[in-house]
DNA sequence: TTGAAAGCGCTAACAT
DNA sequence: ATGTTAGCGCTTTCAA
């Protein structure tokens, strides 16, 4: 009995060092590429590493290193459709008929309509591509989280600040989302997507909407269009209002100061009821921009439905090219947002904050792109 | 100097413990709801926790205990594209022009065709919100992997070895998928969306896909339909397989042996493809199944194209009632998956055996149901 | 270049 | 019912 032959769990450091005949610190300074290491232990530790199936404990690294390599992903807000808030009051929700909502769901099921809605939007889907393409290669993965109450904030928050994550990338479309403030008063790093309503010391990355909806406008314009209307997202989100703004400015500048509007909440079916009221009030508009493909989706349907022919009689330009743009008959003409790529910066900019190269508040806003298609 | 006044970091359970004049081990049975700790000091641990702002260190209490309170949420092989698939050799390839694929992708972008592709399907969203539903009031939260490649699976089993999460729920729609028994072969606990193809010592959830069909089947039979085709999943895959043969064996009773097929890859545009080659080697068709909602709606666009109205020339079923059926034009009549069910299901089956209360191997299958609407 | 040793913050015996 | 103590597996000074 010289040595206790069969180590209980997995292998740890000490057994590795053990097969290797070396000391612990050495084979975590191989395990980690510290430099300064005889090549020829070198070898023969990672011949011991093998040997042994040897997998360095991630809990027992992270309470010495204080980093856990992992990132939350938070859903603050869904895109799609900003009602599903609970109690914080704050914003002025633009009228809309929200589905009633409980924070409290029983189990699984189709229970929380935010999670539900959130991945009806083909958005979400590629912030989540994004983030992922960005991260895996650096041997990371996002945690995903909701924060649609500020019980579910306050969760986001504890599980941050128990370390469970380095820091969040959070994606926040609703208007008055407390969970930036929140996140940054703690001290913890976060980046967000799209610029926050109230101006907070955190960075951000944003599309410059007013570009995307002057691109719009011009593509209607220089078509010929000239009873242009438009189905505006909800306007308490920044990206609702700027996208107006754009548009309505273009065509201002182009004479047409006049501009008919119905809003929308960035859902399908608020797409189709907001064009039913614009084709009610306008009968003989011959362009529509809606402000995201999902409710340009909409505002086709109905268009065929009262007898308008895409794009022959009426004209129409979505915006985000999502995949619902070329699923869509006839595909859509829309305003390109590169989801993924600003998803991907969105890493990029939380991972150098907590590499600490880069302490700064950064905000980088991506140009869209008009891409032509069969809708206009 | 009596006493360092100002600890470094966050707050630790010695500082809580100091300021309520208590040791470490009662500030642990407090914060962790152990009993036999008595009333009065339960309160005074309590003020002391608010008072610091003390929130437990997750990777020191993973360390001792064990668990992480995290899970895996894997996704490997699309349900919308099984091509994404790199080198592991195995499941035959129906036909189908799958992009090149090449593991290695640039930061970011719209890169890997694999991760992208995953949420073009409804499906996955629906994944993820019924395993958020369920994790989420325990206080756990989804870790997102993607495992496409056997260097990806590697990662994912080493993840797991490393103790990042307790288990993995894996949804696998890809046929010949090595990672369920990756993750079982190294003794690590996980559940499956979906019957794995090889037999496996592994719980699942699934689906009576048969079942489904067949409702499909007779929903189109009792409408009066008597040149019914259908546009099939990849066959190559199980559900494909099964709603397939659920189908058929309906029919063939029904007194149709016949059955006109197209196989399709779960994707609108396969949808489409499949829909224009079986309207031209059979232009009297009066009903059509298509194995999900995304080929079913690609079907009504090219029905639509050749002049047939849905449903009063064509019927068509679809199949899952994801959003897709909803946001079709018309909506679509479609056999319901509980996904959002199914995945609670697959959650409470790995949480139930992380508990330790049941080690053995289940499955659990959801029976569809036919949901009528507008299609036929 | 390598080893010894301290300690990250916590839980869980064990002792009281 | 509470405190004492021994680690969990790792990284990282500090010495050698």
């Amino acid at each position: 009995m010289t040595e206790d032959p069969r180590p209980a769990g997995s292998p740890t450091l000490e057994d590795v060092a053990r097969a290797a005949g070396v000391s612990r610190a050495t084979v975590s300074r191989v395990v980690n590429g510290v430099r300064n290491v005889d090549p020829v232990i070198q070898e023969s530790v990672r011949k011991a590493v093998a040997a042994t199936g040897y997998t360095p404990n991630r809990a027992a690294r992270s309470l010495v290193t204080r980093r856990t390599d992992a990132i939350a992903l938070v859903v603050s807000g869904a895109g799609a459709d900003p009602t599903a808030e609970g109690e914080t009051g704050g914003g002025h929700r633009a009228g809309s008929a929200g589905a009633a909502h409980e924070p409290e769901e029983p189990d699984g099921g189709a229970g929380s309509s935010f999670t539900a809605q959130v991945f009806a939007d083909p958005f979400f889907g590629r912030v989540v591509t994004g983030v992922v393409n960005y991260l895996r290669p650096r041997g990371m993965y996002p945690v995903l989280m909701f924060a649609e109450t500020s019980r579910a904030r306050d969760e986001v928050v504890a599980y941050l600040r128990q370390g469970s994550a380095d820091g969040a990338l959070v994606v926040s479309t609703h208007a008055d989302d407390p969970l930036p403030a929140l996140i940054t008063d703690a001290g913890l790093p976060a980046v967000l997507y799209a610029r926050p309503s109230r101006p907070t010391r955190i960075s951000y990355v944003d599309l410059a909407h007013q570009d995307g909806a002057r691109l719009a406008a011009e593509h209607l314009l220089a078509r010929g269009c000239r009873r242009i209307a438009t189905i505006t997202g909800p306007l308490d989100v920044p990206a609702g209002q700027d996208r107006l703004a754009g548009f309505r400015d273009t065509m201002a500048r182009a004479g047409q100061p006049y501009l008919p509007l119905a809003e929308g909440r960035f859902t399908q079916e608020s797409g189709e009821t907001a064009m039913a009221r614009l084709l009610a009030e306008h009968p003989d508009l011959d362009g529509v921009f809606a402000a995201n493909d999902l409710m340009a989706v909409g505002a086709c349907h109905v268009l065929r439905e009262h007898g308008r022919r895409v794009p022959e009689d009426v004209a129409v330009v979505g915006f985000d090219d999502s995949s619902a743009a070329v699923a869509c008959r006839p595909p859509l003409t829309t305003v390109r947002q590169p989801v993924e790529e600003m998803a991907a910066e969105m890493a990029r900019l939380l991972l150098d904050r907590l590499a600490g190269s880069d302490r700064a508040v950064t905000s980088v806003i991506f140009e869209p792109s008009l891409v032509v298609r069969g809708s206009a």
